[in-house]
DNA sequence: TCCGATGGTTACCTCAAGGTACGTACTTTC
DNA sequence: GAAAGTACGTACCTTGAGGTAACCATCGGA
């Protein structure tokens, strides 16, 4: 479809088995502690930062600040400023991000319903070992 | 097809967003740094310690037996020892592991593609700021 | 006979991820 | 006028992820 060659001699697909490609750095931003669950977040609907932070257990304020940071910088995430009295920031996901969250979203959605399952065969399985 | 409720109490889904539920712990194992790799190498084919060492570019030797250890505790991972000269040993993606992989091959592979575009990005808005 | 490959384990050490706490600037509320 | 909420930035400190190196057992090959 969109696959113009160009004139380009780069625009080369990434390897993530490769140390030195620099998906790996995307790929650690999106699949880091916080940056999942940011993602899947944002995947339901804007949000806040505080909301985000009320919505996410755990996070610090610092952590959610610096994870929203590194997907803005990498293209995923939108920040508005809305400015209020005390001013409010809004956070969404952009196109490229909305794609991204897809996967995101299906990888938690999955683990969130094979739970049951997981943790069953946990403490059966001693067998194998 | 398969959704007995049987007598059970239990048996709920997970919710990520919950700091003590246990998805968290299953979630970060998948899309911990080494995880997503073995994973997606893994999602390829089977293989043997040395190639997955050789395949996944920058693991230690600690590192990716540690990765391992977890996913197959997990239940995501098969491990199968082949007791020959120099013993070999084999891993494979049990059912529930073909299942996630799925998932990480599908958010790998976008990432993988995208990347140019990623990266493009990156450089062009500084007007957001 | 010594080397190298296989598939690890263990001890040791380092650095960065991440938590706590506090500062900020402005405003509404009690 | 003091406290609380909003959205962070920064300094400080702890913990654990992860790297390095050495060791092990066995076998085939040079």
């Amino acid at each position: 479809m969109s696959t113009e060659v160009s004139s380009g001699l780069q625009a080369l697909e990434g390897d993530v088995f490769d140390t030195n490609c620099p998906s790996r750095g995307v790929l650690e931003h999106v699949t880091s502690r916080w940056g999942v669950l940011v993602l899947a977040a944002l995947g339901e609907r804007e949000l806040r930062f505080g909301e985000l932070h009320r919505r996410i257990g755990g996070v610090s304020q610092k952590m959610l600040a610096q994870t929203l940071r590194a997907l803005a910088a990498d293209g995923f995430v939108d920040r508005t400023v809305i400015p209020a009295a005390p001013p409010q920031v809004s956070y969404r996901l952009t196109a490229t991000g909305e794609q991204v969250a897809v996967h995101v979203v299906g990888l938690v959605g999955w683990i969130e319903q094979n739970l049951p399952a997981i943790l069953a065969a946990r403490d059966v399985e001693p067998a194998t070992r």
